[in-house]
Parts: structure tokens; sequence; C-alpha cells
RNA sequence: GGCCCCUUCGUCUAGCGGUUAGGAUCCAUGGUUUUCAUCCAUGUUACAGGAGUUCAAUUCUCCUAGGGGUCACCA
């Protein structure tokens, strides 16, 4: 079975491209009906943030991606890294170094200095005497001191690297017993059991450091994935700093949840030439394989195109309740299906339709310049009143074409175009240019209002 | 700097030796619309450079350049 995960530290929100990680983890576990599983690394004990895995949490579900199983949290879990740890020591795989920090950094610096690679210089792998007084040791796994280690990645193919080029005997416990990293995620890999690990490719080069721990435990080596970072418009590894990174903030601007899945996606991945993926049809066809190796810029115009495609496409009382979420309340309206059947075809996001539905629902308080030097000209204060005459008359107004037809009459009996009405009429519903049409702008707000504006442009114009 | 990865329209991408290099988005133009948006149509724009291999390279190999990532008692 395809077990995957996604295993963010909690310093903060869920970030964008974590996301898009997650997604397609949590798609090639499902693909294969198997497990996603969510872990929470937070083995540093003075970042450990319960609001930042809340916050995580939160929007995951805002999101609909659901993991299977309880989440595992590192910090809980310090008995079961204690145990490998010792295990280690006692198989002489791993050791104790007595090596101060400012010893380290010294060694560094003179590394530095001559132009060397900086790497521990392995002074207590073998060492047998009297350890020094005073000084907590690390412990150090024994890594290979020459040869390669071969990483299968699924995305990147076969990547060899030299061990002298890039390993040490590095820190698995620091002096104060708390785990690191690299140890950690090997061995929790292994337990829970993900054998597809999809990640970013900046982890790209801890990888060699995990096989050892996995050698060394003789643990299973999972399939690696590793997946091309993206990149702010700077060509750089998209950062907090970044616009909106947090995935929370998309729902504040409107997005819908299935429009940034689908963006999310298609950056990195695609499926020949289509652009729109139900959640179904992700899950059907997406394959880690066909991850693009080179990064992409984070860019969110195609996000806009998905999102107004979503919006126009989701049933109106669907619409009613998420806009209940940006506070518009639209269930008691009588005429809320052709309000947003209007609204829903030109609007990008959520946010754009509660300030168009606005300004349909909201009596305009002004009336915009431009737009009346341009429709108020002639008669047309005359064909207002022509209309509202004939408005004040009529019965059984209930559909745009209720009032089409009355428009209509005005046209052909004065013999005008649409366009001598329409312009001053649509001023004096919603004091601008611009919009749904007038048919469907009268027949929502109703006889009343609409003559009550008539009213008040011809007042106030 | 060492190591590793990457390079097709502005952006997201298709391509897997022979294509007028395709789609999407953006932008522009036209049509539809009383207006705006939608929608439809049309158009501009790309294989980083150089050597090979081959009858034939965007595609395979190498080199160069450029970009990115990573080098902690962070994750």
């Amino acid at each position: 079975m395809t077990v995957t995960r996604f295993a963010p530290s909690p310093t903060g929100y869920l970030h964008i491209g974590g996301l898009r990680t997650a997604l397609f983890s949590y798609l090639w576990a499902k693909h294969n009906d198997g497990k996603f599983v969510l872990r929470i690394e937070d083995t540093d004990r003075s970042r450990n943030n319960e609001d930042a895995t809340r916050a995580i949490i939160k929007a995951f579900d805002w999101i609909g991606l659901a993991h299977d199983g309880e989440i595992t949290y590192q910090s809980q879990r310090d008995e079961i890294y204690k145990k490998y740890i010792d295990q280690l020591l006692d198989e002489g795989k791993a050791y104790r170094c007595y090596m101060s920090c400012q010893e380290l950094d010294s060694l560094r610096e003179t590394q530095m200095s001559n132009k060397e690679r900086t790497r521990y210089d392995g002074r207590y792998r073998d060492f047998e005497g009297t350890p020094p007084e005073g000084v907590e040791p690390v412990i150090r796994i024994k890594a290979p001191l020459s040869g390669t280690i071969r990483v299968k990645d699924g995305i990147k193919g076969e990547i060899v690297f030299n061990v002298e080029d890039i390993l040490d005997d590095f820190i698995i416990a620091r002096s104060d017993g708390a785990p690191t990293y690299n140890f950690v995620v090997a061995i929790d890999d292994a337990l829970m059991g993900i054998n597809s690990v999809i990640r970013g490719d900046d982890h790209l080069s801890n990888t060699p450091k995990q096989i050892i721990v996995y050698e060394a435990l003789g643990f299973d080596i999972p399939e690696f994935y590793h997946v091309p970072m993206i990149h702010n418009e700077n060509g750089k590894k998209l950062s907090k700093r970044d616009g909106a990174t947090d995935v929370m903030m998309y729902k504040e601007m409107g997005y819908l949840p299935k429009a940034l899945l689908n963006f999310l996606v298609r950056l990195g991945w695609s499926h020949g030439d289509q652009e729109i993926f139900s959640f179904e049809e992700m899950l059907a066809l997406f394959n880690p394989k066909d991850i693009n190796k080179s990064a992409s810029i984070y860019n969110t115009e195609k996000l806009d195109w998905l999102n107004a495609h979503y919006i126009k496409n989701t049933p109106n009382d669907t619409l009613v309740k998420l806009l209940q979420e940006y506070d518009l309340v639209l269930s008691s309206h009588d005429k809320k299906e052709i309000l947003l059947d209007v609204i829903k075809e030109r609007s990008k996001t959520l946010v754009e339709m509660v300030t168009q539905i606005k300004e349909i629902l909201d009596t305009p308080t002004q009336y915009d310049t431009k737009a009346v030097n341009k429709a108020f000209k002639g008669e047309a204060k005359a064909i207002l009143e022509d209309f509202k005459a004939r408005l004040m008359t009529a019965e059984a107004l209930h559909l745009p074409s209720d009032y089409h037809h009355l428009v209509e009459t005005v046209v052909t009996e004065r013999e005008i175009g649409f366009g001598k009405i329409g312009q001053p009429l649509r001023v004096a519903l919603v004091g601008k240019m611009g919009g749904p049409g007038i048919d469907s702008i009268m027949a929502i707000i109703g006889k009343e209002e609409t003559l009550s504006r008539i009213d008040n442009a011809l007042e106030n114009i």
C-alpha cells in the first residue's frame, strides 16, 4: 500500500508551496488507494508552536484535504528516538563526540580560511580515552568515509553523491539529548510505513544523510520524489515575504478551494493539454513521474481565470452558503437566483461577487460624473419620465423579460435606440456605467425600488 | 566557494529524432452585449549558446553560460 505524508514544521501558517507538495502526496496516496498521513515536525523545542499547528490543520480543513489516522507529533516520540540512538551506540554505529561548540566553530573557521570544505574531522570517531570534563557530548553517526550514495528519485532520476564531497559524521542527537532532523525524519518515515516521500527538492541534499540512517537502522529506503521549488517573480525560492503565501489568505481573497487546488496541481505537473481538473480527475490522473524537473514561477493570473471558471460552475445554493463567509446573507432574498446567475458570470472572486451584489442591492448614494455626462444628454430625462409612467401602471413584473418588454415599448414608440433609455436608466439604477443588464437589475430590486431610484435620479441629476 | 538540480512563448506547460513547435493564461484586435463582464473568433511572442552523434536534432551526448537549491548542536 502506498503511504505518503506531509511533514511541516510548525513555524507559521500553511504555505502555498507546502500545500502543493501535500496535494501531490495526497493524490498519489489516494490514487493507489493508500494512506496520506500528517506529521508535525516539532523537535526544535525552542520553536515549537501550537498555534502554528492549529493554523495548518485549519487550512487543511478549508481546502478539504483529509489526512488518515492520528497526527504524529515528533515532540511526543522522544523515547522512540532515544531507543534508536542507544541501539546505534551499542552497535558501534554512532558515538559520543565531546567537541565543544567553540571548538567546532574554530575548526570550521580554519577550514574556511584554507578554502576546504567545512566538515567534522572525526576526532572522536574511535575515541577510547577519558572524555574531557564539563562537556555534554553530542551523538554522531558513523557515516561512510568513501564511496558513493545513490538517491533514486522518481522525478530527477538517479543522483550519485560522492561521500567525500558531502558527508561527515553528522550529529543525530544534540548535547541536550534532543535528536536532530535528518535522524528523526528517517526513523519516522520508516516507522510510519511511508514508502513514497514526496517533498520539495530543497531536501535533495538531505537525502543522503537520511539514507545513512535508514541503512544504519536496517530500514527499507522509500521512493523519493523531489518536486521542484516554486519561485517568486525574482526567480528565488518562494518565501513568506512574497505576498500571499498563506493558504488562508486565499480564502480571504475569495478563492475557492477547488480553484486553488486546480491551480496548484498544474504548477509543475500536467496531463497533456488539460487545464481543468476536477478532484476526481486529479485523483485518477496524477502520477508523480509526470512532475516537471524545473522550478516554476509563482504567478496567479491563471488562478483568477480558474477561480472565475469555478464560480461560474458553482450552483447558486452553494454560492449562498459560501457568500455567508463574507458576511453577505442572501438566503431570504426572493430574487437570489437571478442575482447570482448574472453576478457569477462576471466575478473572478467571491469578494468581487460581494461588492458587485452590493452595487445592485444598495441604493446608489452618488452618481458617477462621467456616466451622468454621457447618459443624461438630450431627452434622457423625458425618456425616463416616460418609462417611469409606464412602470407605475405595469403589473406582474417578475422576470427580467417582463422589464425588457416594458423598455421595449418605450424604444419602439419613441423610435429610439436601446442606448437612449438604457444608459440613463442604468445610471439611475446603480449610479454608474457597467454591470449586469438593466432588465435583470430591475427584476432583482423590484418595481418599487426601481421607481424610487428613478425618482432619485430625476431629482438629483 | 564545494556538491547537487534545472533551462520551450512574459507566465503555466505539451513535445519523448522528421511537427507550419501545440494548448492555456496574459496582452491586442474584432464579433456578441443598450454598458461592463462572460462567451466566440483572430493575432503577437519560445526551443539559452556552442560543439558533436545522425540522412535528420527542441528531442541523444559533451562543453559553456545563466538560474536555483544546499552546505548548523534549524527543520
